[in-house]
DNA sequence: CGTGTCGCGTAC
DNA sequence: GACGTACGCGACACGG
C-alpha cells in the first residue's frame, strides 16, 4: 500500500486569499464568485494530486470560542468579513458538498483545534498530514507526519525547516508566541520582544516558563517588560495553545474523490464557471494509451520524408532557456493529423536523461537530416509563437522556411484582449483539455531544465504541445476563416513573425563605455542636485517619492495645489513647471526627475541587456503586446529611447552601426494623420498632403480662416494638439489641458475644426456608429478590435469607448502600413543589410557601407509603397554611424 | 519579504 | 474622471 496522506484546508484563511487574490469575478447573476471559483480549481487540483489520499476542509464556527469568553479582545480589532466575501461563505459550503468534501466547523472551537485535532489523529493511524494554513499556531504540531504546505507553489513549513528558518522546535512555538504577541489576533506578547529576541531567549533558556523564572539574570528595561508579563503569562498561554476538539469523524471518512462528480455540473453552470476547465472531457496525454513515438536514427528519415508528404506539420522545440540565445536544443516534436484529432505526433531527442531505451540523436548528424525539410519554403510549417522556435534554429544553423501559423498569432488576430495567447491557457479554452504543467516535467526552482529530464517524459510533453499547437491552429484558423480575417494573419502577421525573428536575433549593436561613461557623468550630477535638494528639504527627504515631495511643496513650503491625482496633490512635471517661479524647489525637482529617470530606466539597466557574445542588444519584438495591432518591445524596450532632452539624446550615441556598417534610419511622416486623411476622405485635409503642406499650419490656417503665412507659432501649436487630439478622440477638456486654454476656448477650437473638415466629423461619426453595431472596429488591413466599453452604462466610459474605437482604427491602421513595408524590407533589402528596429513609424536598418544607397532606396520604396492610399506618403532616409546622427 | 498598485515619465 | 498605445522604474501599502 503506497502511504495515505491527509490534506486539511483551512477555509478562513483559503477563503481572504482568494478574496484578495482573484479578480472580482462574477457570476451570471452578477453575484461575486472569485472566491467560490478559488475553492473550486483548489479541489479539482487536490482531486488530481495522485498524493493526496484524503481531504476535508474547515471553516471557523460563527459562533464564540472559549477564548472570545475568556478573553474579550481576542480577534477584537479584526474588521468584519467584507460583504463581497461573505456572501460567497454559502456558495463554498455547497461547492464542498456538491464535490464530495467533507466540510468541519464546530461550534465553540476555532478551525485550528479542528485541524490540530484531525492532524494528531491521522497521524495515530499512520496517515500523513498537509496543513494547508499560515497560521503560526499550528507550527507547535509540526514532526514527521504533520507538515504545512501551501499546495499553490507545492511548499512546505515542516519541522526541520521551522529549526532553520525560525531557530525553534515545534515545542517552543507556544512560548515563542506568548512573547511575540499575534497580531492576527490581537493577542499582546511581551512589551519590546520581537521575533529576534524571542529566539534569542529560547534558545539560552529553553522555554518560557524559564525565562520567567531566571528574570533576576535579564536586565533594563528588558527585565522590566518581562516581569510585567508575568501576570498575563497564564492566560496568553491559554489563548494559543491548541485544544483538542471531541468527538470528529474519522479520518477514513475523509477520501479524497479522484475527480469532480458530473452531479456537481449544474452547480458550476449555476456559478458561470466554464465545466470545460473542471470537466475535462479527455484526460490528459498521461494516459497508457499514448499516440506518440519517440525517434531514432533509423526512423528519423523516414519520418521526415512522411512530413514532407504531408506538407503541413506543427513543430515544437524544447530547449534549455527561455532566452532564445542561451537556449541549446533538448528535443523537437512533431505533430499533424486530419481536423482536430489528435495523432501522429513524435519527438526527436537531442539532449536529456536516457530511459527505456530511448537515447539521445547527435544533433551535428541531425541537422543535415532536418536542414533541408525545415528549409524548405514549399513544406509548411506552424507553430506556437513561432518566433521562439525560428530563433532557435537560427541558432542552431537552420533558416526555417515555409512558416504558415502560429496559433498565438491566431488567437491574438481573433480577440487582441485576450488575457493570455498562451498555450495553456488556448488549450483548455479551445480544446477543453488540461495539459501537462511545466511545472510537473520540470522543477525550474531547483535550476533544472529540460535536459535534466528523462526523455520519455519530455517526449510526452513536448509531443502534447505539438499536438495542441496543431489543433489549435486548425480551429483558429477556421474561426479566422469565418470572420474574414485569414488573409491578414496568413499574408500579415504570420509572415511577420519571420521578420521580428530575425530582427531580434540580429540586434542593435551598443557601445557599453558610452553608457558607462555617461551613467557616471550623470551621477554626480544627480548626487549634487539630491544634496541641493535636502539642503532645503532636510535630512530624510526623498524626492523620489511622490508623497514626500507633495507634503514638502504643499505643506511644507506653503505652494498652490495645481492638480490632484487619486491620492493626492499631483506633483507631475507639469505641476512643477507651473511652480518654478514661486519657488526653487520645483526646478531642483524637475532636475533631479530627469536625471534619476534616464539613470535608472536607461543608463543602469542598458548595459545589462548587452549580450556579453555579441556585443549587442536584442530586444524582444512582441506581435501580441498592443491591442491595436502596434508591436510593443521589452528587455529592453527600444521604443521609449529618449529623444527628446539634449541629455537624453545622449544615450542613443551608444546605439551605433559595428565597423564597416552603417545605420539607415526611415520614419513616416505624419503617418496617423495620412491615414486619417485616407480612411476619412476629408476633402480638405487630402488636398492638404496632395500639396505636401506643413500640416500643422495648413489646420491653424483654416481653422483661423487666415493664410499660411500669417499662421503664429502659437496658431500652429495648437493646431499641432488639436492633430494630436482628434486621432486619440479628443475631448474639449483634454485639448485645454493641453495647450492651457479654457475649456469653452478649447470647445470652440473644436467646433472650428470640424466646421473645415467636415469629412472627419462624418467619418468618426461613422467609425463609432459601426463599432456600437458590430461590436468591434477593423483596421485597414482587416484586424479587429473589440469594442465592450461603447456598450457600458456608464457615459464615461461609453465615451473612452467612443475614443478607444477611433484611435484604434488610426493607430492599428498605421501600425498595419509599416507591418506591410517591413515585409517589404524582407523581400527587397539587398545583401549585407538588414532591419533591426521597429518604433512604430519607423524602421531602422543596419547594412555594410558597401550597400548604403541601394539599402537606402529599397527600404524608402518598401515605406512609401507598402499600401496605396488616396494620399501620398513621405518618408525620409537619414544615414550615419549612429542612433543620434540619424535621429 | 514578496507582490500588486500608483505616480510618474519615456516613446510614438 | 480628465485625449490613444505601450514598458518600466521606485515608492508604498498590503497581506502573508
Amino acid at each position: 500500500m503506497g502511504k495515505k496522506t491527509l490534506v486539511i484546508i483551512d477555509g478562513h484563511y483559503y477563503a481572504y486569499r482568494y478574496f484578495f487574490g482573484m479578480p472580482q469575478l462574477s457570476g451570471p447573476d452578477g453575484q461575486p464568485t472569485g472566491v467560490t471559483f478559488g475553492f473550486a480549481k483548489l479541489f479539482r487540483d487536490l482531486f488530481a494530486d495522485p498524493d493526496v489520499t484524503h481531504f476535508v476542509l474547515t471553516f471557523d464556527h460563527k459562533d464564540p470560542t472559549f477564548r472570545h469568553i475568556m478573553y474579550p479582545e481576542y480577534k477584537a480589532h479584526r474588521d468584519p468579513m467584507p460583504d463581497n466575501l461573505r456572501s460567497q461563505i454559502p456558495d463554498v459550503f455547497r461547492l464542498a458538498e456538491e464535490c464530495g468534501v467533507p466540510l468541519l466547523s464546530i461550534p465553540g472551537y476555532e478551525a485550528d483545534d479542528v485541524i490540530a485535532t484531525l492532524a494528531q489523529s491521522a497521524e495515530q493511524e499512520g496517515i500523513y498530514s498537509r496543513i494547508c494554513s499560515k497560521d503560526k499556531d499550528l507550527d507547535q504540531f509540526l514532526n514527521n507526519y504533520i507538515a504545512k504546505w501551501d499546495p499553490g507553489k507545492n511548499e512546505y513549513v515542516t519541522r526541520d525547516s521551522l529549526l532553520d528558518d525560525k531557530g525553534i522546535r515545534p515545542d517552543q512555538v507556544v512560548d515563542y508566541l506568548c512573547m511575540v504577541g499575534d497580531s492576527a489576533d490581537n493577542v499582546p506578547g511581551i512589551k519590546g520582544i520581537g521575533p529576534k529576541t524571542a529566539t534569542k531567549l529560547l534558545l539560552a533558556y529553553d522555554s518560557l516558563e524559564n525565562v520567567l523564572k531566571n528574570t533576576d539574570k535579564l536586565k533594563g528595561k528588558q527585565k522590566e517588560n518581562v516581569e510585567a508579563f508575568i501576570p498575563l503569562a497564564e492566560l496568553t498561554h491559554k489563548l494559543i495553545t491548541i485544544v483538542t476538539v471531541p468527538d470528529l469523524p474519522e479520518t477514513e471518512s475523509f477520501v479524497c474523490p479522484e475527480c469532480l462528480p458530473e452531479s456537481a455540473r449544474p452547480l458550476f453552470e449555476e456559478l458561470g464557471f466554464n465545466p470545460a476547465r473542471f470537466f475535462p472531457r479527455n484526460e490528459s496525454l498521461a494516459s497508457d494509451n499514448a499516440d506518440y513515438t519517440i525517434l531514432t536514427e533509423e526512423t528519423l528519415p523516414s519520418f521526415l520524408d512522411s512530413l514532407r508528404t504531408i506538407g503541413r506539420f506543427a513543430i515544437d522545440t524544447e530547449t534549455t532557456s527561455l532566452n532564445p540565445l542561451e537556449a541549446d536544443l533538448v528535443g523537437i516534436s512533431f505533430a499533424c493529423g486530419a481536423g482536430a484529432k489528435r495523432k501522429d505526433a513524435a519527438y526527436l531527442p537531442l539532449a536529456g536523461l536516457p530511459s527505456a531505451g530511448h537515447k539521445a540523436l547527435e544533433w551535428s548528424a541531425v541537422r543535415d537530416t532536418l536542414k533541408p525539410l525545415l528549409e524548405d519554403p514549399d513544406v509548411k510549417k506552424v507553430a506556437q509563437n513561432a518566433k521562439y522556435d525560428l530563433r532557435v534554429f537560427l541558432r542552431n544553423g537552420i533558416n526555417m522556411q515555409g512558416l504558415d501559423g502560429d496559433s498565438m498569432l491566431a488567437s491574438w488576430v481573433l480577440d487582441p484582449s485576450r488575457t493570455s495567447h498562451g498555450l495553456d491557457a488556448l488549450t483548455e479554452e479551445f480544446l477543453q483539455e488540461k495539459k501537462i504543467a511545466t511545472g510537473d516535467v520540470v522543477n525550474f526552482a531547483s535550476g533544472q531544465t529540460m535536459a535534466d529530464v528523462s526523455i520519455e517524459s519530455v517526449a510526452q510533453y513536448a509531443c502534447e504541445d505539438a499536438q495542441c499547437t496543431w489543433r489549435l491552429t486548425e480551429l483558429l484558423e477556421d474561426k479566422l476563416t469565418q470572420q474574414g480575417m485569414l488573409k491578414v494573419y496568413q499574408e500579415q502577421e504570420v509572415p511577420l513573425a519571420s521578420c521580428l525573428a530575425h530582427m531580434e536575433q540580429t540586434g542593435f549593436a551598443v557601445n557599453a563605455q558610452i553608457l558607462m561613461d555617461s551613467k557616471e557623468h550623470l551621477e554626480h550630477y544627480l548626487d549634487q542636485i539630491f544634496a541641493d535638494i535636502r539642503a532645503i528639504a532636510g535630512e530624510k527627504f526623498n524626492p523620489a517619492s511622490p508623497k514626500q515631495v507633495a507634503v514638502l511643496l504643499f505643506e511644507k513650503l506653503g505652494l498652490r495645489v495645481i492638480r490632484k491625482t487619486k491620492s493626492g496633490p499631483s506633483t507631475d512635471a507639469r505641476v512643477l513647471e507651473a511652480l518654478k517661479h514661486d519657488h526653487e524647489m520645483p526646478g531642483l525637482l524637475l532636475q533631479y526627475r530627469s536625471l534619476s529617470k534616464l539613470l535608472s530606466s536607461y543608463l543602469r539597466t542598458l548595459p545589462d541587456h548587452i549580450e556579453k557574445n555579441t556585443g549587442r542588444i536584442h530586444s524582444s519584438f512582441n506581435q501580441h503586446g498592443a491591442e491595436t495591432g502596434r508591436l510593443s518591445s521589452d528587455h529592453p524596450n527600444l521604443q521609449n529611447i529618449p529623444k527628446k532632452g539634449d541629455l537624453g539624446r545622449e544615450i542613443r550615441a551608444a546605439f551605433m552601426a559595428p565597423a564597416d556598417h552603417t545605420l539607415l534610419a526611415a520614419d513616416y511622416s505624419q503617418i496617423e494623420l495620412r491615414m486619417l486623411a485616407h480612411l476619412s476622405d476629408d476633402e480638405t485635409l487630402r488636398q492638404a498632403f496632395d500639396n505636401n503642406a506643413d500640416i500643422h499650419r495648413f489646420v491653424a490656417a483654416q481653422v483661423h480662416g487666415c493664410d499660411e503665412a500669417s499662421v503664429t507659432p502659437e496658431m500652429r501649436n495648437s493646431a499641432k494638439a488639436i492633430n494630436f487630439g482628434i486621432i486619440y478622440g479628443l475631448s474639449s477638456f483634454g485639448l485645454s489641458q493641453q495647450i492651457g486654454i479654457s475649456r469653452p476656448a478649447a470647445q470652440e477650437f473644436i467646433d472650428g475644426y470640424f466646421a473645415r473638415f467636415s469629412g472627419i466629423r462624418r467619418y468618426i461619426d461613422s467609425v463609432i456608429e459601426e463599432a456600437k453595431e458590430c461590436g468591434y472596429v477593423s483596421t485597414i488591413a482587416g484586424r479587429r478590435r473589440y469594442v465592450p466599453l461603447l456598450k457600458s452604462g456608464n457615459g464615461n466610459e461609453r465615451k473612452q469607448g467612443e475614443r478607444i474605437a477611433l484611435n484604434s482604427t488610426i493607430q492599428g491602421s498605421a501600425a498595419d502600413l509599416i507591418k506591410k513595408a517591413m515585409l517589404r524590407c524582407s523581400d527587397m533589402l539587398p545583401e549585407q543589410s538588414k532591419l533591426i528596429v521597429q518604433i512604430h513609424d519607423e524602421l531602422i536598418v543596419e547594412c555594410h557601407n558597401s550597400v548604403i544607397d541601394e539599402a537606402s532606396a529599397a527600404l524608402q520604396n518598401a515605406m512609401l509603397h507598402a499600401l496605396e492610399l488616396s494620399v501620398p506618403l513621405l518618408a525620409d532616409v537619414r544615414h550615419g554611424s549612429d542612433w543620434l546622427s540619424v535621429s
